[in-house]
Parts: structure tokens; sequence; C-alpha cells
DNA sequence: GCGCTTATCTGATGTAGATCATGGAACATC
DNA sequence: GATGTTCCATGATCTACATCAGATAAGCGC
């Protein structure tokens, strides 16, 4: 089994400094939301953002604060935190670049979780106000962001599935799967999967203890389904993996 | 403490004949999403529904057929379920007129989740195709619908938040709580759920065994914080509920 | 009221996973 | 490559909840 010396995850994020004006403009383009806009269309959109850079760790919004704002990940990956009475708290979603969050209703209300960047992050911003005009103004835009919406209730709800009726066990591997489709990419040892990862986080996803994510990730790697490091997770086979969800 | 003979629950369902044409009118303007439509653009948009009345426990559609019609609860109650394969199932979500569900997305997918009747249903229904024409053609619609499809999306994160981190008494008093606000009845007793609630749904909502529920149902009792027979619960004292979600 | 059905309660026991504790390996810094 | 720091693995216990098994009681039809 090919050992690994160091992390092989590397992600890609361009600098802080980079996310300005027409690099802007060039990421606006590829969102599948706009997609359906004209350039001139595209370039007044443009103008109602502004961006924004975040070290890894730092937090975005925190869960209570007036939410008024929403937000695209136009670079790294942030992590959408609900924070729990016990100091234990659950990770909601890992949002990649094209992925928006915060505010998105009409009636600001506090935000209901924290957003916390887990590499260096360049986000878009946009006041409420301005997006839902720009939504009132394209229609399409607002197709397909109801369709960005309603995709990710699914998830949520295949997460709420899991956590109400599946083992440790399957939970994980459910997980792993979904950042594999997510995030994963091809390599000599299998799918990587192209973010930090370390045991802790996979606990915070999975709603299980950092001891029971590392045992589980053990058996996982003794069966020969996955290989694994400090910090990261690469899938050989995700077959088996597949396989245990559906007995 | 006030025993009661029988279930105190009344759900008031209008008959499956009586869901027709302009009774469904009524129950279009009534919808939220609507309410910006003038009388004219709101027939052109009711010809673009049908009707359907379900009997208790029948469901409207399985998990898995292909995802192709949205749904409107005009009256009665849905259960949005997902089954498990080791026949445990989740509930997902409860249905009360007014709320939508089925098939959303621009490409239609299989029906994650089976839905059912819990009373006598009336529902309104819109192929996709219909449904997407109304939106574009009416921006202020699929706002309205954006902003329920995000509200249920911080529900669901809800659920996610306590499924992944609260112990049963938790999971419990939260749903309790989260159904006395959707469906209670101020009541000489309390705040009286209205819809029919036996102890097994109540674990298929929070992820437990029905006989978890049932200890934790009696143990509330007997704080006095509920009043509860065959099939009914009633808050006796939700401050006390809330408290214990607090600490 | 009487018996039947079905939901609910309650006890006894088992177990997955939490918790507590410790040793060890990967990476960073110099 | 020595040293410190962080992350990870793994063993030993403990506990909340599941599971299994009856006992009770509510509602219903007669």
């Amino acid at each position: 089994m090919g050992k690994r010396r160091k992390s092989p995850v590397e992600i890609v994020t361009t600098d802080v400094h980079m996310c300005s004006l027409d690099v802007r403009l060039r990421i606006l383009r590829r969102l599948p939301f706009f997609h359906d806009l004209s350039e001139s269309d595209l370039e007044r959109v443009n103008r109602r953002f502004h961006e924004h850079g975040f070290e890894p760790g730092q937090f975005l919004y925190l869960a209570g604060d007036p939410g008024e704002r929403m937000f695209v990940v136009a670079e790294g990956r942030v992590r959408l935190l609900r924070p729990s009475s016990g100091g234990r708290q659950v990770m909601l979603d890992l949002l990649i670049p094209g992925e928006f969050f915060g505010a998105l209703g009409s009636d600001p209300q506090p935000y209901p979780d924290s957003a916390q960047a887990q590499t260096n992050v360049c986000a878009l911003v946009i006041s409420l106000e301005d997006f839902r005009a720009v939504l009132q103004e394209h229609p399409a835009v607002a197709l397909r962001v109801l369709d960005a919406t309603a995709a990710r209730l699914r998830d949520a709800h295949d997460s709420i599935h899991l956590l109400g009726a599946a083992s440790a066990e399957r939970r994980i591997a459910h997980v792993l799967l979904k950042l594999g489709r997510k995030l994963g990419r091809a390599d000599e040892t299998g799918l990587l999967i192209q973010t930090p990862l370390g045991r802790d986080e996979l606990a915070e996803m999975t709603g299980v203890t950092p001891e029971t994510a590392s045992r589980v990730i053990s058996q996982f790697q003794k069966e020969g389904w996955i290989d694994t490091g400090r910090q990261w997770v690469a899938l050989k086979d995700s077959f088996a993996l597949e396989n245990l969800l559906a007995n």
C-alpha cells in the first residue's frame, strides 16, 4: 500500500487580492445562476456584488447576526455550522465555489448558523435587498436559485434520514461518498477527497464523536476500501461503501 | 388533571367532492404564493391545476416514482416519509394546507421520498412543466416559492442539528414545540396539537423507537408539562419544554 | 356494560457508541 | 534530525437508548 509522506490534498485558492473586478465577472459568468444573462445584464449584476477574502478559520458571519447579506463562494471551501449549547457543533454543509449561502428569504431574519472559511476563501457578497432586486428583474435567475435551493433541501432530507436511522458506519460511508462526488479527484490511489478532512470534522458532519469516526475510518482502511492519513481520505473502493448503504 | 374520554383532536376536512373548481380558486387565493396575482391571472393559474382527494393512509406518490408533479395541500395533513431499508422509516415533514411538495426543480428526477395522506386530504396538483411556466410568467410567485423553500431548508437544518447532537428528550421536546407552533390550538387544557399523533409517529419524527417516545412522553406528563392520551398531545407548559432545549 | 382491537406503558436485558485515558505517528520548526 | 505540537489510534469503561416481552388501558361495536 503506497504510503504517502504528506497530505496529498491540494486546494487551488486564488490569492485574496486576485478576487477583484474582472476576475469576479469571470466567476459570476461561470455560476449556473447567471448562465441565462446577457453580457450587459451580467455586468450590471456584477456591480451589485462586492467581494471579500477570508483566512482559514475566519468566520464570514455568526449564528444570530442579522441576516442581511447573501454570499457566493468564489474560491475555497466554506463550512456551514450550527453551534450547539454543549460546545459540540454540527456541520450542516460544506460549500464549494459556485454555491451560495446566507440570507435568502424576503424578510431578514438572524442567520440560523455560522459560516466559517475552511481554506482561504474568496466570497462574493450582495445585500439581501440587491439580491431580491436581481431576482425580480431576472426571473430566469430566480428559477435557477430555486433549483439550487430545492437540491439543497433534498440533500438536507438525505442527512435527516441518515441521522435518524443509520449506524455510525453508514453515516460515515455516506458522507465519504458524498464528499467524494462533490470534491473527489481521480488519483493513482483512488478518488482523493480534495479538502482537509480531519476526524473531528468528519465527526461534526456525521453526528458521532471523533473517536468513533477514527475507529470507523480505521476499519474501512483495514477492509481496503479507503486510504487515509492525517487530514485526508481517498476512496479506493466506492462500490464497497455504497454496498454498505444498500444493505 | 382533567381526563379526556376520547381524542380531542378535530381535523376539519372538506369532503373530497367539495374540492372542486371555485372552492379550489378560493384555496389558491389563500395561498401566500399567489397573493400578488390579479384575479384574472389567478384564474389562469387555477386552470393549470387539477385536484385530487386521498384517504388516510393513501400514498400520493412513492419514493422512486418519476417526479413530474408538484402538489399543494388544500385540506388535511400529508406526511413526507423517507423509507429506510430496515423497515423503519423517517418522517421528514408534516405538511398542512398551503404547503407544497413533490417535484420542484427544472430537471425531473425521481421523488426522493413518499407522500402519504395522514387524514383525508385534498391536494392540488400541477405538472412540473406547467408549474415552471407559471413561475416564468409570474416572478413574484417564484420569489415566494423561493422564500418558502428557503424556510423549509432552515427547518431541515434545525432537524439535522437536533438529530446530530441531542438526546431523545430534547428531540421530542423540540418536535412537540414545533408541532405546537404549527398545529396548535388553544384549549382549556393547553395548546392542543391538532393532528393525530401516535407514539410511532413521534418516533418516526425524532429518530427514536416508539418505546423511547412513550417513556419520554410519560415523563413529560409526570412533570406536568404536557397532557396526553391515545393519539394526542397537548402542551400545558411550553416554557418548560423550551427551557429543556436551552440548557 | 362486555368483549375485542389496537395503542400505550413499563420492565428486563443487550449493545452501539460516548467518554475517559494514553500511547504513538505525522508534520513543522529550527 | 532533534524537538515540540497537533492529530490520530486504540483500549477500558460507562450509559442512553434499542430491543424483547408482557401487562394495561383506551376506544369501539354490540
